[in-house]
DNA sequence: CTTCACAGGTCAACGGTGTTGTCGTAAGGT
DNA sequence: ACCTTACGACAACACCGTTGACCTGTGAAG
């Protein structure tokens, strides 16, 4: 074996595989995410990404060490591409809404990568220039800095548990949602009022709401009781 | 084939396996759970369990239709575990933020079925127990229904998605634990004002903030959200 | 232009996975 | 003591990630 992985820069010999085509680790990741997108996230393997290449399953890892590796890689893409469209306009409390609900999109687009890189600390550009946009937002809008580290913690994680959590549900094969969607409708809708009145009561909302992801609820809570905290802090410098 | 996996009621011949062990979904799950304890959330295979059960692989198909099957069945046992030592006082908030903390605790003491259970709706008896309860308690604070739901289905996915996502971090190796850790150490805290601010600025909150988990502040933020909610609907209700 | 080292694509194999069809046997009811 | 059948065992299938050995075309050096 020695060393299998060859640094990016010291690439040269661009040899084509049988079918013609010309590797890279950007074709790979590129090609790794479109796989994910159109065939879902259990279609990605080493194998497959191999076939949908025109390659040998063996060549990727002249690329990369292992899958891990390869998610990575693809996960870096991805807060990349997430921050790339993020303009804050001064707004904290909108700036701050609109990038919640960005990461938590841009995951669920991608949810096999989005699940394996949502607890990892990369101290990277894109990341490191994230925090600074963060944390810049929050002490504009006024927040004093331990406040400020606090709710840009609180948020952060938010965004990339639910990110990750959302992300699994897609992430089941169909027949598996499905059954999850049948739970609510049938089993939870039809509980008898004596044993189980609050679920009884509250059924119609709970199979409408259960739906859809409660992380716009849950950002928009955080973010409310941000403001509260601010309105607070205000009132007591003001007066 | 025909129906492969028998209702627990009816089950009666209770034969041993080869090695001697009587299989039963209970003692399937608690030696699942031991398994994922013991040796990571990859050591639970199938074929692994039947091993460390002392049965064929194949023989957990009379109990379990396929893996995601079990894997239910572990989350509600979990579920379970964590409800069991819960008692509401009437106090909502209070109880909300214990239910909450011991949701969380309860993943991070197991962090591998956390992970791979914080996003499934089991419908099994804990899990309707848990629904019931939660909703009962904010019903009982003078929320009207759809807020309840609203409100409740934020509360869980918030406890289940920081439990999976904390789990997580604890589930790295020891080595990846400490490089994260001393990228906010050594990166994060020596980044220059003049290119990073508000990093810069907030260096020393950051890095003892990162250190430990944001969910505690989540859910406070959420509980004052919640609160603030309920005092605006009282105010217009009495005004 | 020719030569030739070796990067990098390919092949075959290993040990793992979930899952299913078939079969034998012992447990329980009669 | 017999019969039925539940249920554990076995063998096979198709897939997975990963590796070591092999072979060939590339691109630079002479």
């Amino acid at each position: 074996m020695s060393e299998r992985v060859v640094p990016p820069a010291a690439r040269q010999r661009r040899r084509p595989t049988k079918q013609g085509v010309v590797l890279s680790a950007e074709l790979i990741v590129d090609t790794a995410l479109r796989l994910i997108e159109e065939h879902g996230a259990d279609a990605l393997s080493v194998r497959r990404l191999g076939r949908a290449l025109g390659a040998d399953p063996s060549s990727l890892y002249r690329y990369f060490r292992h899958t891990d590796d390869l998610m990575l890689a693809i996960a870096d893409e991805l807060i990349g591409r997430t921050l790339r469209v993020w303009r804050p306009t001064g707004d904290w409390r909108a700036d701050l809404r609109e990038l919640g609900l960005r990461m938590h999109a841009g995951a669920l687009a991608h949810p096999r990568a989005a699940m394996l890189s949502a607890h990892r600390v990369t101290g990277r550009a894109h990341e490191i220039q994230a925090v600074e946009g963060i944390i810049g937002v929050l002490r504009r809008a006024g927040f004093p800095d331990p406040e400020a580290v606090r709710i840009y913690h609180a948020f952060v994680d938010q965004a990339l548990a639910f990110g990750a959590l959302d992300s699994a549900g897609t992430a089941l094969p169909r027949a598996a949602r499905e059954a999850e969607a049948e739970v609510w409708r049938d089993t939870y809708a039809h509980l008898p009022a004596d044993t189980h009145p609050h679920i009884a009561a509250t059924a119609r909302h709970l199979v409408a709401s259960m739906r859809s992801s409660s992380y716009p609820a849950a950002l928009d809570l955080l973010l409310t009781a941000a403001q509260t905290r601010l309105d607070h802090l205000r009132a007591g410098t003001d007066g």
